[in-house]
DNA sequence: CGAAGGTCGATTGTCGACAATTTAATCTTT
DNA sequence: AAAGATTAAATTGTCGACAATCGACCTTCG
């Protein structure tokens, strides 16, 4: 029993994650991808029971959560997941920028840009394609990868782990509202635009612009949330 | 009774809070302080019955501590300190200056940023006392509260709560090494310098002097963590 | 002598039960 | 019927016990 039996089978050892660690991907999935809704309140037991797991591992993933500031708990009166205010969201986004700006930065300055950049090319190209075949899902996945291979090819390790908080919340954000379907055109056309003043090393000019990138984004965003959210409150006062 | 009585860590068993959050604090605050070293293992038994709680609260705290990244957790082998090396600590200077870089634009380009600077210009002159008298610990007490209060002054709540990682990480770094009782004024003169360009309203002067002076404290600091950690090395191979 | 395999002790991972706390509902008193 | 006290139900916090897993040591066989 060969407790390596690996390059052949590729997917033989994944049953070593351990109960919390599966608990909490979970968990972190259906609030990332806005299956739980901020607000609602989630009770130990009934999760655990859905889950088919004791509480323990399942509260342990519980305070993971809560200290990434995903879900709130009050002492004895239960856990929610945590609201989104408009402020929220623009505090997001600007982090965001800070970080993308730093790895933007660092990428330039680096000594061998042109593997990363190629990486980001070949990502632009497939959104240009599913822009064509009007592919919404595939460009917010193209969307989420081009900025996570941004943020992890500045090299940082302790920005990536820190970019996983924030990335987590931008998912999040995106997933509660309803991309408008209009202009996938110009979303690869924007990023392309980024890649191409990385390649060209102008760094001023690559920072000026992916500020400019999520800025807009950010605050389109922040004021759809905050308009659909208005609507909510109407409804369910 | 104690099956460790050892005793590395001499503290007291109050309940008054939740009893995960007291363990999390005291565990948090001996990693930072420099009591658990990096590379040490924590047996949850052990630490468990030093604390006087039952192992189920220690491990939610061990988790987020993990999730934090200032413990590494490798499954039914045991729990130790990160370790820390020489790419670690560049990485951390690197962000804090990002972080502390960000916090300055936004103060400077905040509407009433006067009662922050009268706060920071306190805190200098404290500074300056303290470093009349020779004292290396309000130094490095004063030198923390300065920058904790120009990240929380940037009014960004999510930088301030991502902050939290990244200051742990510094004092728990600053706690491991012998700062050289040398230049406290120095010290002193430069964070002065940093409030008056704040106040001047000087964007770029500002930003370049942070980084500056981030980066050299940086620099500095990673050198001797690697000459020290050379010599610990050489002494217990 | 060395390597394959087995056993053992230590440690972590998980569970079910119990205690503490809060909120809501019910009862008592006026 | 209203205000306060009291109990009841639901939920979280904590505990001790048991199961699973890993590394080290030991045994055995080539």
């Amino acid at each position: 029993m060969q407790k390596n039996a690996s390059t052949v089978l590729g997917l033989a050892q994944i049953h070593n994650k351990s109960l919390r660690e599966h608990v909490l991907d979970t968990l972190r999935a259906a609030i990332v991808n806005g299956e739980l809704k901020p607000g609602q309140t989630l009770i130990e037991a009934d999760l655990a029971a859905e889950l088919g797991v004791s509480r323990a591992p399942l509260r342990e993933a519980i305070n993971i959560l809560s200290s990434d500031g995903l879900v709130e708990i009050m002492p004895y009166r239960g856990t929610t997941v945590k609201k989104l205010t408009r402020k929220d969201i623009e505090e997001l986004f600007a982090i965001r920028s800070m970080m993308e700006v730093f790895a933007i930065r660092h990428i330039i300055l680096s000594e061998s840009p042109a593997e990363v950049i190629n990486a980001m090319r070949e990502v632009c190209v497939a959104m240009q394609t599913a822009a064509d075949d009007g592919d919404l899902s595939a460009i917010n996945l193209l969307d989420r990868h081009f900025h996570d291979t941004l943020v992890a090819s500045s090299g940082n390790d302790l920005l990536l782990m820190l970019w996983g908080t924030v990335s987590m919340r931008v998912r999040q954000v995106m997933s509660l509202r309803n991309r408008k379907k209009g202009d996938l055109h110009s979303i690869a056309r924007n990023h392309h635009t980024i890649v191409d003043l990385i390649a060209g090393r102008d760094v001023e000019a690559a920072v000026q612009e992916i500020t400019q990138h999520i800025g807009i984004s950010g605050d389109v965003i922040a004021e759809a949330w905050e308009a659909q959210n208005a609507i909510t409150m109407e409804k369910a006062p």
